[in-house]
DNA sequence: CGAGTATTTGATGCAGTTCAACGCTCGTGG
DNA sequence: CCACGAGCGTTGAACTGCATCAAATACTCG
């Protein structure tokens, strides 16, 4: 049932930088298979030294970290395409958690074949550690928005970085959007209690700016919301390396 | 004047992985000179697609954003041994600032040698993806402890981190740590206002916990600011490697 | 139809922000 | 040599954004 790469369904997104055939010719090698997982499993648990590394094929998930008194913080969502489990490849252990909130297909790597890629092929490692300065850089705007910003901004700035996110997979359809997650995980995203983050919600849906219904958002003022976010519309759109 | 990587005065320090000798003649390739700069001055500003990479040699300083709205959310405390520019030199442009706190020396690379060192020397790579990963769970910690943990937490955290930071790169004596900094930057590290970080820190001072005075951290009682902080002792003391 | 989960709304309180003022130290210029 | 202003730390007072508590309303599913 294994898909091959070659007919793997992201390489056609727009998003991901093409694969080139020796690149391809090369992942085969590293590939060991893929696993499908059922929604609200865990990936990868904080701690845990996951001997896999995988890239998201399709579904969606959360990466987040569990604070010793029970409280969560969301460090970020999983789309397809997003590369997990490197942080144990690299340090040994997870730093964070990873969870899946839908149905989730994933491309399984050994990490132990880690080494022997970047070795073998510099510009896939290359690549690797441009995802991570990616992602350096996307935790970076997060503690800026959570440190600086009050409840209004930082809910902007969470809906305008999902739908160019969303878009950027094809997960937006005009306005509309799939967001297949709860108000609490959006909350521990934001460093905000449930209940604000709901009222900050009901605020934008008055003001004619996002509505959420049913698992989708809709966009219906996404200037305003861009405005409120205080955010350069540029960041959204880089293509991406796939692995 | 300027040092060789023979004689490095980091390559001693305990919290370095030791260069072999075949790393120390690769690196000699790629080190273009030295670079000594002054208190207060700019490294890499943000939005700049800076050339250069830095090893900070001696000297301290800080990672932040500035917003549109003029806040500044400070990243990271820059120390001995960090790796500067990596997302200059990744992405093509800085997505933060570096500013020299203190006077500050430099070891200086060329930024488009970085890719002839991902084809010529695979450990090297490696060593910069390791540290990219290091940083991008520091980053998930502030996170964390900004979108969760109240001032007093915060405030804890930030002091113990800095404590074993400090005494890994041998800016501890004892229970004295030099931290050249001011509350504002905690301040702005933390996502707290100045005020409430002074009032934060008199409450530590009046608790016994630590003082700070002139630039130096004496710190009375290290295993309570932990409880605090509700840290796991463990998570400081990784050796890394040095660029 | 009842139990569990998610969203919504109102009421109350406090942690942290903002505003304001004062003291100390240090560098600069008259 | 002293006066002055700038920068930083400190402290008080008042306000407010958000957390917390509480409870009602869906909605789903066995």
């Amino acid at each position: 049932m294994t898909i091959k790469c070659t007919e793997c369904p992201l390489r056609d997104a727009e998003c991901f930088i093409p694969f080139t055939d020796d690149e391809l010719r090369f992942m085969l090698r590293f590939k060991v298979g893929e696993l499908v997982i059922e929604p609200k499993t865990t990936i990868l648990l904080e701690g845990s030294s996951a001997p896999k590394l995988y890239t998201v094929l399709d579904g969606m998930g959360l990466r987040y970290k569990i604070l010793p008194d029970g409280r969560r913080q969301v460090l970020n969502f999983i789309y397809p395409g997003d590369f997990i489990g490197l942080q144990a490849g690299l340090l040994g252990e997870m730093k964070h958690s990873a969870d899946a909130t839908t149905k989730m297909t994933l491309c399984v790597f050994e990490r132990r074949d880690l080494g022997s890629l970047f070795k073998s092929n510099a510009d896939r490692a290359y690549d690797i550690t441009w995802l991570a300065a990616v992602e350096e850089h996307f935790l970076g705007s997060s503690i800026s928005t959570i440190g600086q910003r009050d409840a209004r901004a930082r809910m902007a700035w969470a809906l305008v970085r999902i739908y160019y996110r969303s878009r950027s997979v094809g997960f937006a359809d005009g306005q509309r959007v799939t967001f297949p997650f709860k108000q609490q995980d959006l909350a521990d995203t934001l460093g905000l209690s449930l209940v604000h983050t709901n009222k900050t919600l009901a605020k934008f849906r008055a003001a004619g700016l996002v509505s959420w219904v049913d698992g989708v958002l809709t966009y219906t003022n996404l200037a305003e919301l861009e405005t409120i976010a205080m955010t350069e519309a540029s960041e959204h759109l880089e293509p991406r390396p796939l692995m």
